[in-house]
DNA sequence: AGGTATGTCAACCATATGGTTGAATAATGT
DNA sequence: ACATTATTCAACCATATGGTTGACATACCT
């Protein structure tokens, strides 16, 4: 049930990668279903190098995989690591609904 | 009940500060109660000024609010940004399911 | 065999990051 | 008044990041 916590270093990447909208932009492309690079960086205004290297952060990662068929390489997303990116922030959920909490009541209050 | 979406570029600034330990452990530490710079720094291998930047990151993400008392700051942990990095990663729910789900019928299929 | 498409590698550039040390600012204690 | 404590600011350093362009290696098509 679970995620299999990755180690600090590990959890930096994961991360790392996430802090670009232009990689968060390609996992959502991604979760749509695998794709090649070369159409997966049709649609960004920037050189098809640039979203290589993007790729290869993800899959550093492990939040991509890649599939390599003659000179084709299939991009598929790999969602688990951040299965436990997400367990980290969940330690925290206490807090900020604690604080979202307070801020209905805020406005509940506001309202007589 | 959900978050307030953060704008893309927060979130970048918000998983930024995410990925690296020293920040995510200072994070850990304020979980327990505010606490002022000094003593914040004191248990790390790393000069005052380090964490100092540390927090700095921290509090451009809006993950820590600072009071200044005097010449003591106060840290506290500001958990609502990772409500919304919580919910950007929960969209991928369904993957990571899928994998661990499949994987605990391997593990169980393995066991015959 | 020759040309085209897919993708990486290599070098470069500007800026950001994570750390250091040393000096500056401001509040407290004696 | 003077020393001490709390903290930031400024400059520096090495390395990383996010992008570019140009060249290269393969695979596919005719």
């Amino acid at each position: 049930m679970n995620a299999p916590a990755l180690p600090d270093d590990r959890l930096d990447m994961v991360f790392q990668a996430l802090a670009n909208r232009t990689r968060r932009a390609l996992l959502r492309r991604l979760a749509k279903g695998a794709e090649k690079v070369t159409s997966l960086a049709e649609p960004f205004g920037m050189s098809l190098n640039a979203i290589s290297k993007h790729l290869q952060v993800l899959e550093a990662a492990g939040l991509v995989k890649r599939t390599v068929t003659g000179r084709v390489h299939t991009c598929a997303l790999e969602a688990t690591p951040m299965a436990t990116a997400e367990e980290w922030l969940s330690f925290y959920e206490e807090f900020w609904n604690q604080k979202l909490d307070s801020f209905a009541e805020f406005v509940e209050a506001e309202q007589e």
